[in-house]
DNA sequence: GAAGTAATAGACCGATCGTGCTATTTTGTC
DNA sequence: GACAAAATAGCACGATCGGTCTATTACTTC
């Protein structure tokens, strides 16, 4: 079991700190990767000693299990509540859609999409981290499918339209686009996915 | 301008241990992404001395250009071939979808598609490697486009079909399966990627 | 303001990285 | 069989990696 960490830092200083510690290592995880993330890269960033880090993050793995929760909360703050004070419906799914492809494309994390990156890649060899990635991707693929199932009752998605296929489908149009985003460094397919996925949705 | 190398091994077993040291490279490049691939990990999966290495690539951007090369090799051969067999029309396309869904779900790579992965790893700093795999992938998704309209003009897809459109939707669903399929470890997803393709091309 | 604790720095360790330099072995040609 | 070239090994280098240990500085609480 990934053992929960508690060093719980006690002072106001501390505490800021950290949040700027995870905020420069979550970007610079969408362009080292997880594994690529290093304490010698992120002090330097951040002008401090790699001691100083250490204080944190007692070990590599519990500064990326570390970052990975920063991003999902991120994630939940930008993407997802915004997409919850929409009432249950398409209009919800649109707002999901909408509000990924504002801030992948808003280039605010330099390498793109968090989730995506770490997703594909591989080289993350440390099983605690994949599992986490993993449980939180599960969790992404059924909020879609959930919000999917409220448009259905709601009556704005036909009723044989497959909650789990469309997640997966919008899903992989959001990977798609963020992944030629990123490599051909084009904005247009943040625009084209986002369109693909209203035209998945019905939507003129 | 990335340099042509033209180490061109002279003797069979040059040439023999060239194809070795490149097919394991694409392996590993797969696990360990194109930075993470490492002349030490590569000589010990070998069983040769990393000075061995490199008598054949004289620096790792050369090795991460020969590996590129050699994937896209593989992928004309097991991918591309197989369909331009076929005659133009959505079988072609249909064909390309198969093939490839084939190659990656029959975990002969280990860590899934050679050039998702790349293509999302923005670690790749040397620009010479990430504009070689950009090219790669432009020529990819026209490769798609140019079948879609193959299919159009056959009249086997509705004339306003859209091909670059639906070269971008196919390229997504590729890659969204292989990261499901590669994070999640769920082969399910390879046939739900394909099942979603067949959708898209209106095939039952 | 004294004391204790949290935050940070600095110096170090062994391992691995990319990359050279110098043998040594294998291969192909005359 | 001689000889050049190709293929491979061995060794050493500086840099960076994750991680430890020991100060030192800042903050909070009494």
């Amino acid at each position: 079991m990934p053992t929960i960490h508690d060093p719980a830092p006690r002072t106001e200083r501390g505490e800021k700190s950290r949040a700027a510690i995870l905020d420069a290592a979550a970007r610079l995880t969408t362009v080292e990767g997880l594994e690529g993330l290093s304490f010698g890269r992120l002090a330097e960033v951040l002008g401090m000693s790699k001691s100083g880090l250490y204080a944190h993050f007692r070990s590599k793995e519990e500064l990326q299990l570390a970052t990975i929760e920063a991003a999902v909360e991120l994630y939940g703050r930008v993407i997802v509540d915004p997409a919850l004070a929409v009432p249950p419906g398409r209009d919800r799914l649109l707002a999901l859609v909408d509000a990924f492809f504002d801030f992948v494309g808003s280039g605010d994390f330099p390498g793109g999409c968090f989730f995506v990156y770490t997703a594909v890649d591989p080289a993350t060899r440390r099983e605690a981290v994949r599992s986490r990635l993993a449980d939180e991707q599960r969790a992404w693929l059924r909020l879609i499918e959930e919000f999917a199932r409220e448009a259905i009752e709601a009556g704005e998605l036909p009723p044989d339209a497959e909650p789990a296929r469309l997640a997966f489908e919008i899903d992989s149009l959001m990977i798609g686009a963020d992944a030629n985003f990123v490599l051909l460094g084009d904005p247009s397919y943040i625009e084209e996915g986002r369109a693909a996925c209203r035209r998945r949705l019905g939507v003129a």
